[in-house]
DNA sequence: CTGTTAGCGCCTTCAA
DNA sequence: TTGAAGGCGCTAACAG
């Protein structure tokens, strides 16, 4: 790899006329700048933005970690903030902590000793270390936790409107006349999945519905152990619920499988609602009723946040945005009480504006 | 953040010393070393690694460039270059070319900057300047190209036994009965397309049956223009094929929504058959017979080769490892031409050896 | 075993 | 407008 002495030596400048034109710092006369330009292109130099960082202390690098990128959701939020960043002249590095609290901290310093200039969080889903993500923040590395927010200290955060968002899948069940409603959630250690709890029982409330403990089904992340639950609570037809509003991709994968494991079907035997988009087409049935989370956009205005507070570094630790954007509601077959043709074109409602 | 020269002053010892301790690389004596291990703890040291790489010239770190991480295909690959790069103290740095050659051209630019090691490529489809990758080789940092393999020099590359797969999938549908099949591609200027085209024909020689230029449907990777094309061809049903092989993921989506257009049904109207997982999970239905391709191991092994290559940096430019993995037949229920129960459990057949 | 020091490639004063 | 030189944080070679 080229230096800029070589550059330099080969134009027949100094080193700090090359360094000029590069960054375009300092007016640099045309025959010189022709001269350097060439030799630029003549080696094919390469600026060394490791050396950069070290003498500038700025790597115009981020961060994001999320649990594993193979979940649909996530790769669209990595490109939501890639994008935004790279507006900026910012590029982002992407990694998976697969749900493990002790691989995120080791991916928390990881970036941290490449010196990325703010990081993106989704938490892992196992109750994390309090001071782990406070570390960072306390040695000056701004974090933006997205989807799930961590409680207990302040942190900026961008997630969706969890609350009204499973309140109007609900609400959406109740209209199309559903009244005993199960709410199968991943582990509630989180706080997105208590808020969607939240809504849920604000709905059935309203409604004028009793909430049931035993209507609240609460499982982890894995589709198989949500599967073999499920199968145990739909068996019994007379103690079955009339619909079910899942909280998430994964535990509505499991949900869906247990209701095929019992010849359940959608929306004939039970109506049905998810978070999150389970295939990557309308085409496929049963095509299920979803809450879509604004993925994309949740990745953008993280990505915005992070970057006006490494401008900014000296921001108020306690004035702290927490930014909830809205979802939308995309009726499909699986929630509409008289089966219609299937195939039939999803429905989408925007959420209504926050009461 | 603190540097290694305040943990050595607060620990009463030269920054030599911290640099053992941090690096394991001489021994330190046992009081030494609890003492720089407690001033580590305490000013919550991180070592910078922009200064240790601009020192050492190793930055530990590879790229790799997909066009889409949203497409599902790819997340996994990087997941496989991830845990294998990582078992090797290596981390990885995904970015998004959007399928844009430019693009792909500024983050080859890009992680050249950031002295990567190695390079991961899978190439954008549109055609890229041919000496874009040679360049990145000739600076001496090693590219291996996954996936869609680029012709006219020689490259290492991993990816998948394009016409034994695509020959699978054709002498499957000809086994279930099927005989005028029409093959649904991306553009033809990508080799693995070329490849699963050719594995396709082969098929159909072998049982004897000619190969017809307008069963051979060329389209580009966007859904929409691909549905309009099969919805041209399949409307009138004369000349309708009685199957369509896919090439790829896009391509099939395409495909399917043509046929949903046009009303028909799989595959009581028509067989099908593709590349690459269109759904998350069995559960959805159609149930599409898939070619499935090892992209994690493709992405293991692609890293595996590259750091190889780092190991070694004067291999033989004209040693090549060409890998293809072979890939896996999901037989559901798109490819039965007796209709069976809807819900049916894949078959999977393993791709049979070569021959 | 421990301390000292040069220098990795670059940017940025500062002088000319 | 251009050139010279210091130093970012760290490692490695060397001296002690």
């Amino acid at each position: 790899m080229p230096t800029i002495k070589q550059v330099a030596a080969l134009a027949g400048v100094s080193v700090g006329t090359v360094s000029h034109v590069v960054n375009g710092s300092v007016p640099v006369s045309p025959d010189l700048r022709l001269k350097v330009e060439a030799a630029i292109r003549d080696l094919d130099y390469h600026p060394n933005h490791v050396a950069r960082s070290l003498k500038t202390s700025r790597t115009r690098t981020l961060g994001i970690i999320v649990p594993d990128m193979t979940i649909s959701f996530f790769p669209q939020i990595i490109r939501g903030a890639e994008t935004a960043a790279r507006t900026r002249g910012y590029s982002l590095i992407a990694v998976n902590s697969t749900e493990s609290p002790e691989r995120q901290g080791e991916l928390l310093s990881l970036l941290r000793s490449q010196q990325v200039e703010g990081i993106l969080l989704v938490n892992a889903a196992a109750p994390t270390p309090a001071d782990q993500i406070s570390r960072v923040i306390d040695a000056g590395i701004p974090v933006v936790c997205l989807d799930r927010v961590p409680g207990g200290f302040p942190v900026d955060s961008v997630s969706v409107e969890d609350i009204d968002a499973a309140e109007m899948g609900t609400d959406h069940l109740l209209a199309q006349g559903y009244r005993d409603i199960a709410i199968v959630t991943g582990p509630l250690s989180l706080q997105n999945e208590r808020r969607r709890l939240q809504g849920y029982e604000q709905s059935l409330k309203r409604a004028g519905i009793a909430v049931s403990p035993d209507r609240i089904w609460q499982g982890n992340l894995r589709s198989e152990a949500l599967a073999a639950m499920c199968r145990d609570r739909l068996e019994n037809p007379v103690t079955r619920p009339s619909a079910l509003l899942c909280t998430n991709g994964p535990t509505a994968l499991g949900a869906l499988r247990g209701l095929h494991d019992c010849c359940l079907r959608t929306p004939s035997d039970i109506g049905f609602v998810t978070f999150d988009e389970l295939t990557l087409d309308d085409l496929f049935t049963p095509a299920i009723t979803t809450i879509v989370q604004p993925a994309y956009d949740i990745g953008c205005r993280a990505s915005e946040i992070l970057l006006e507070r490494i401008d900014q570094p000296e921001w108020d630790r306690n004035d702290i945005y927490t930014v909830r954007l809205p979802a939308t509601l995309k009726v499909r077959d699986s929630s509409r009480k008289v089966a219609r043709r299937e195939g039939r074109p999803a429905e989408v409602v925007p959420m209504r504006a926050k009461r």
